[in-house]
RNA sequence: GGUUCCGUAGCUCAGUUGGAUAGAGCAACAGCCUUCUAAGCUGUGGGUCGCGCGUUCGAGUCGCGCCGGAAUCACCA
């Protein structure tokens, strides 16, 4: 529509003023709710054209307009916004091509679609996955829908951080205090019972380093010299050495973390193209820091650590390897860039890391740079904020780290409360039942944490944030259940649902909102893959379900006595639940078809 | 101190490439279930968009300067 539209007042500027007019200055959106009309053009910009008053110049061109182009009915112009008024039958038209269309996401495929590789979750293997991996996970797993929806061939990574001392510190105290403690012996879901062990490493240290401290240490020598730090260090050397025994203990005890994290995926509805882990990379990073050492793009110190000088940009210098040879964090994600180059040959990749690691991705892309890669434009850091908790940051030392697992319990006992309380579905059985809460509790927990700016920081509240009223998951899916009744009902009615009679309906305005609303679904997905931003499909589904319950609540639907007008309402309501569908499954929320 | 990000109602958050009278939800109060799902709907109250200057016909949005908060600036990852 408004590109005819916009061909049209081209028309009327080179008719009326006889000036030629570029896209740019034709400034038409919808029309704000509360005046009358459907489309606004901004008149100020022409006024170099019509060199007369804001409120003339919009006369004549809605005069043109209406005169000229059968769908504009009408026009009013208040101060300088020409408002156009568009024919229900053009909008009824509209709408019947957009009931046919089978792809709710046509309207935004990439005319020229990337390989691109999207990295997200990114865990340690000494913990379990908490709330800050619950957003990362989420963003990164809406991202990948997005960008699919839109044409994009999209691959889903994750980097698994499984070497370095962390690990070392839970093995070590496997091997002292477990006494030979598995997963399968005690119960407890692998992941957990590893951090167990890393806790209890902190706890014995902090005894030792307490100790040191009595003598007159100060904190940080005294976790250097503390036995078990010394010997957790000496296991790291072990370790690269490839040491046997160490390394058999190394993997038995990563694949009970990795059993874990799975459950925990499989839960959230996240997964995986592929899986790199660091203790590939490094190696593959340390032979590239190398040969550009060669190549003199960067320099040996005296103690022999290599770095990187970035000044000439701006930042500063950096570390590579150290002065014992040992590869870093930057070694790690430059072997790991290459590798997944070497893999997939993407044109972009996007990094889900959080915002504290902004620094470092600035520093990667330009080191890349320097060593020649050519693909390190196509390197996005998609930075978050943090999850806070009221009383401030999570702390590990204070306790106050919400388990990922604990969480998405706690969502489904109380999505089982609330749906029992309201007592619905009392005709299904346990199986049905458990699916449902699953889906509440999740789609509560999904929509809470990806309806916010992903830049942002933001507060979660344990207590208050679990609601199912509002602007919620469970809101929108309550809305999509509603319609999956009415139309349960309509063939329990024996209602038999053609579109071929709904030309003939008579909408009023209701119906006309409804029909832009799910308009705009298109562009908002588009803006969205634009802006890599599920929060505006989030806020989006939230406009459209809120006022879909409005248009329930005016209007009988199988009630209504003109077939052609039930009709229209029928398929509106269809359409809505599948773009209510459509834009929640962008999110990775699944929607009950009854709760 | 350098760099980056954030600041909108009591709270949690939206706010389209700069557009008209800044919006939701929660919390508070008042209504609406013999009618397609009340996880809903309607209404009331609640704002110096951190502060100032500038650009513009027009600024919550763009620029500059302050104020406040966060992150980062490791031979940690």
């Amino acid at each position: 529509m408004e590109i005819i539209l916009k061909d049209k007042i081209r028309d009327a500027i080179k008719f009326l003023y006889n000036s030629n007019l570029t896209d740019d200055l034709i400034q038409l959106q919808e029309t704000r709710k509360d005046f009358k009309g459907d489309f606004t053009l901004i008149v100020f910009p022409l006024l170099r054209f019509s060199k007369n008053t804001p409120e003339q110049t919009g006369e004549n061109i809605g005069n043109y307009l209406v005169s000229n182009f059968k769908a504009v009915t009408g026009y009013n112009v208040i101060k300088g916004f020409l408002n156009l008024e568009i024919s229900d039958e053009w909008w009824v038209d509209y709408f019947m091509r957009l009931s046919a269309e089978k792809n709710l996401f046509k309207n935004c495929q990439s005319a020229d679609p990337w390989v691109v590789l999207v990295e997200y979750s990114s865990p340690n293997t000494n913990k379990p996955l908490h709330l800050g991996h619950i957003r990362n996970n989420l963003l990164g797993f809406s991202l990948y829908r997005i960008l699919s929806a839109c044409g994009h061939k999209v691959i889903k990574t994750n980097i698994v951080n499984d070497r370095g001392i962390h690990i070392c510190k839970s093995m070590l105290a496997w091997q002292k205090y477990g006494e030979g403690e598995t997963p399968q012996s005690s119960g407890i879901k692998g992941d957990h019972l590893v951090g167990k062990y890393y806790v209890r490493f902190e706890q014995e240290l902090k005894t030792q380093v307490d100790d040191l401290i009595s003598t007159g240490m100060n904190e940080a020598d005294a976790r250097n010299a503390a036995p078990l730090m010394q010997e957790a260090r000496e296991m790291l050397l072990r370790w690269e050495a490839g040491e046997t025994e160490l390394v058999d203990l190394w993997k038995k005890m990563n694949s009970w973390v990795y059993d874990g994290f799975d459950e925990t995926y499989k839960m959230l509805g996240v997964d995986f193209d592929k899986i790199y882990y660091e203790s590939d990379t490094y190696i593959i990073g340390r032979n590239i820091v190398l040969s550009a050492l060669q190549n003199n793009l960067l320099y040996r110190n005296n103690d022999s650590s290599i770095w990187a000088d970035l000044t000439s940009e701006g930042l500063d210098q950096k570390l590579l390897l150290r002065s014992d040879g040992t590869a870093v964090y930057m070694t790690q994600d430059l072997g790991t860039a290459v590798a997944r180059y070497n893999d997939f040959g993407f044109d972009k990749t996007i990094y889900v890391v959080g915002n504290e690691q902004n620094y470092h991705f600035q520093v990667l892309k330009s080191l890349l740079k320097k060593m020649g890669y050519k693909f390190a434009d196509g390197l996005i850091h998609f930075s978050y904020g943090m999850v806070e908790l009221p009383e401030g940051r999570m702390k590990s030392r204070e306790g106050t780290i919400v388990d990922a697992d604990d969480l998405i319990k706690e969502m489904k006992d109380t999505a089982r409360i609330v749906s029992l309380e309201l007592g619905k579905l009392s005709e299904y059985n346990e199986e049905e039942k458990e699916d449902i809460f699953r889906k509440i509790g999740l789609g509560a927990l999904k929509y809470f944490i990806l309806k916010v700016d992903p830049r942002k920081n933001m507060t979660f509240n344990p207590v208050e944030s679990i609601d199912f009223n509002g602007n919620t998951g469970p809101f929108i899916q309550y809305t999509y259940a509603r319609i999956k009744s009415v139309f349960r009902k309509a063939d329990q009615m024996g209602i038999i649902h053609d579109n071929s009679v709904i030309t003939q309906a008579k909408p009023g305005k209701k119906e006309i909102e409804l029909i832009k609303l799910l308009r705009k679904f298109s562009n908002t997905v588009a803006e969205a893959a634009y802006g890599y931003s599920p929060a505006v499909v989030a806020n989006y589904c939230y406009e459209l379900a809120r006022e879909y319950n409005q248009f329930y609540h005016d209007f009988s639907i199988l009630g209504e006595e003109n077939e052609a007008l039930r009709n229209f309402r029928l398929a509106l309501s269809g359409v809505a639940s599948e773009v209510l569908a459509s834009g929640m499954w962008l999110l990775g929320i699944e929607m009950p078809e009854r709760m």
